[in-house]
Order: C-alpha cells, then sequence, then structure tokens
DNA sequence: TGGAATCGAGACGTATAGTATCGTAATCCC
DNA sequence: GGGATTACGATACTATACGTCTCGATTCCA
C-alpha cells in the first residue's frame, strides 16, 4: 500500500523483506515530490493538479512518481497525511480544551489554500471505496486529540459518560466544516468561541 | 417532431429580449440534457462526468449542450437546482420540524447517489469563485425550510431571540454533512432523531 | 420565401493520464 | 573490482476528454 511506502523508510526498494538488489529509491526524491504536491495543492487546487506538474516541480521524472504511487489520488492522500492536524491541548475544561484545538487547526490548516484539499478528497471518495480505506485511518487519526478531550472531560465527570463521542465531535467539527467547504464562508478565529459554546449548550439552552 | 415546442423560460434563445429570428432552441434538448446529466451523476459521479457522454445519453449534440452551458460546470450546478431540497414540515415543536424535514431529506436525497454532487461542487468552488456565487443562492434557497422552522420557533417562544440561525442551521447540517461525505458513512434515519436531540439539547446538557 | 438561429453529428487541436523506453547512475553480491 | 539489478530523469507514445468549429438540415419569424 501507499502507507508501507510512505512509513518512514520512503525510499524503500519494492520487496519489503525480501532480496533487493538495485539501486534503492531516492528518500529525496519521495519527498520532493510530496512537498511539490502540497505546493500545488495549495496554488492550483486539485483538480487542475497535474502530474507532470508535479513531476516538473519536484525535478523528478513522471515514472518517479507512478513507481511510488498508482495513481494522482494516493499521491494527494499520502500529501494530505503530511498536513498539521488538531493538536492536543488540555486546559482543565472541554470548553477550554474545544476552543484552543479548533483555533489552532483553523489558523494552521483550515484557513490556508491547503485546506482544499479536504472536499476534492470528499468528492472522490464517494465514487472510489479504496480511497474511503485509504483515508479513513487517516482521518481518524487527525481527529484523536479531539476525541481525547471528550473523554478527558468524561473521566472529570464534566460530561455524561453516557454521551456518544463520535456524534459530539462531528457537532463541533461538522458546522466549520460545512460553512467553510459548502458554504465557502471565511470563518475568524473568534467565531469558534461562539460555535464551540453553542453546541456545547444546544441551541435551545439558550445563550 | 410534432411536439409543441414551447419558447419557455428553459430554452429561450440567446438574447434575453431583444428581437430574435430563427430557430428557437429546444425544450426538450434542455430538459434531456438535464436529465441525462442527473442520471450519468449518480452513475459515475461528478468527476468522471463527461460532456460528450450527456450528450450521447441525451441525444443531442456537444454544441446544443455548450450553447446553453459554458462548461461542465455550470450544467452541473443547473441540475443539482433541480434536485430535491428541505420540504417544510410544520408539526408544532422545532424538534418535530427538525426530524421530520431531516429525515425527509435524508431519503429523498441524501441517501442517493445523487448526493455525492455536493462534495464535488463544494471541491470546485474552492478554487473557482464564480462557481461559488452560481451556487450560493441555490444553496440558500434549498436551506430556507429549515431557517423558517427556526424562526417558527423564535415567534412561539420556543426558541431564545438571540439565537443565530444561520449557527444553528449550520450545527443542524453539519455533522450530517461531515458524516455522509467526508466521513463516509450511512446514515440511518433513525440516527437523525439523536443528532438533532443532541444539537439541541447541547452536547453538554445532557443524555 | 428568405434570413436567422437552431438542430445532431462529428472533425479538430490541445491537454493530461498513465505506460513504455531511452541511456545513465547507484547499490548489492560475488 | 566487476557484473547484475534496480532506480534515475527524460521523453515518446496511446487513449481520452475538453471545448471549438463546421456541416447540411430543420424550424421559426417577418
Amino acid at each position: 500500500m501507499a502507507a508501507s511506502e510512505r512509513t518512514g523508510n520512503g525510499g524503500r526498494p519494492r520487496n519489503g523483506g525480501s532480496a533487493s538488489a538495485g539501486r534503492p529509491r531516492s528518500e529525496e526524491a519521495h519527498q520532493a515530490i510530496l512537498d511539490a504536491t502540497l505546493v500545488l495543492l495549495s496554488e492550483v487546487g486539485f483538480s487542475a493538479l497535474t502530474v507532470e506538474g508535479v513531476a516538473s516541480r519536484a525535478g523528478v521524472g513522471k515514472a518517479t512518481i507512478y513507481r511510488r504511487w498508482p495513481s494522482k489520488l494516493p499521491l494527494v492522500v499520502d500529501a494530505f497525511g503530511q498536513l498539521p492536524a488538531f493538536e492536543d491541548a488540555d486546559t482543565g475544561s472541554l470548553e477550554g480544551d474545544l476552543k484552543a484545538m479548533l483555533r489552532q487547526y483553523l489558523e494552521n490548516f483550515l484557513a490556508t489554500p491547503l485546506a482544499t484539499v479536504y472536499p476534492s478528497l470528499a468528492a472522490e471518495r464517494a465514487h472510489n471505496p479504496a480511497l474511503g480505506e485509504l483515508m479513513d485511518p487517516l482521518l481518524k487519526g487527525r481527529r484523536r486529540p479531539l476525541d481525547a478531550a471528550f473523554r478527558r472531560a468524561q473521566a472529570r465527570g464534566e460530561l455524561a459518560s453516557g454521551i456518544d463521542i463520535e456524534m459530539a465531535s462531528d457537532l463541533i467539527v461538522g458546522p466549520i466544516a460545512v460553512r467553510l467547504f459548502f458554504r465557502g464562508t471565511t470563518i475568524h478565529p473568534d467565531m469558534v468561541d461562539g460555535m464551540v459554546e453553542l453546541a456545547l449548550r444546544g441551541v435551545r439552552g439558550g445563550s
């Protein structure tokens, strides 16, 4: 899988364990390709991203790319894996944790052009189950600090233990995703606080 | 071919108001193109949708398509406009309204392959501002019944008048969009109730 | 009846995906 | 060291799709 090819030892020969002579794959080229992919992704977006463009920007031949990734999609998935994710913040309260993490994530990733990879991959996975399987572990990992905050809150007794954390996490992330990607709205960092409060207290609870 | 060629709004000539001789645009072709677009969209998805495929499926020439839509994207946007949206439900309570509307929308649209148009358009708009402007009125219109339910609840005193309806609406729609499009999860209609309750009462409010 | 704009069909040029083939360069094994 | 093996960058190649354009025929208006 692509995953095994980017697990640190990127410049590995094709056969992981068995005998392998010959020139090893260049780790430099590997990283240059991923970097170029991210740069181009933020410059022209996913649909205008061409493999030839990546090759040229990375200073490698096309074959060097196709030797590592079967197509443009897994390449972008791997590049996606190098993007900043949620960073755990343990402030002592659930509300504080969520606000801090969302602010950080917003400023470091969602507000950058790189964030457009997200809806592009979402669009593709709908008709490409293999892509979904490639993405899911990545997505899950990226969101882990969020789930951890909910679990800490439960441990503190701050949150009912019966709460469905997955659903709660969707409730926090969902509105931001919709605004950003579907409605094309920019989100001011200050708006994050209001959103978190609304999600925590509920629409009906009133502010 | 003896069909009545109504010069309706759909097949309007290039010049809206001024004099126009010549054969009028075929309303049949217009609708056939939109229909074929939707069929193919659900069959192969957006990225694999080809204008040639649409032309062939609709039984028209490519020029007939490009005469009406400058590119594939606006065509898909127009087709998108023909898809089922929220249907207003006035049950007497906000919770009832939301549950009913979401269930209906889920079953009539989100659970069908047609729903994949959504993330595709979201992906494109990120790097195509013109598309965003084309979509926004459509999106706003589709969500209007949802906003209306919130306003009714406010009028009944069921909901604090200070609530930001746009944000509340995002809170309802967001989790579903994230599950469906980003995480690739299917949503059982029964799950809608739990989501609405969580959004209304808040994560912290209780079970 | 003639002008105008349409129709379906498809040729055309450009661009990109993905494959295959160059000659060269790096590494392993003997 | 030397030979085998594999990767390297570069580029030619096939196939597909976009968007433009032309064709003769059709349909409507004046």
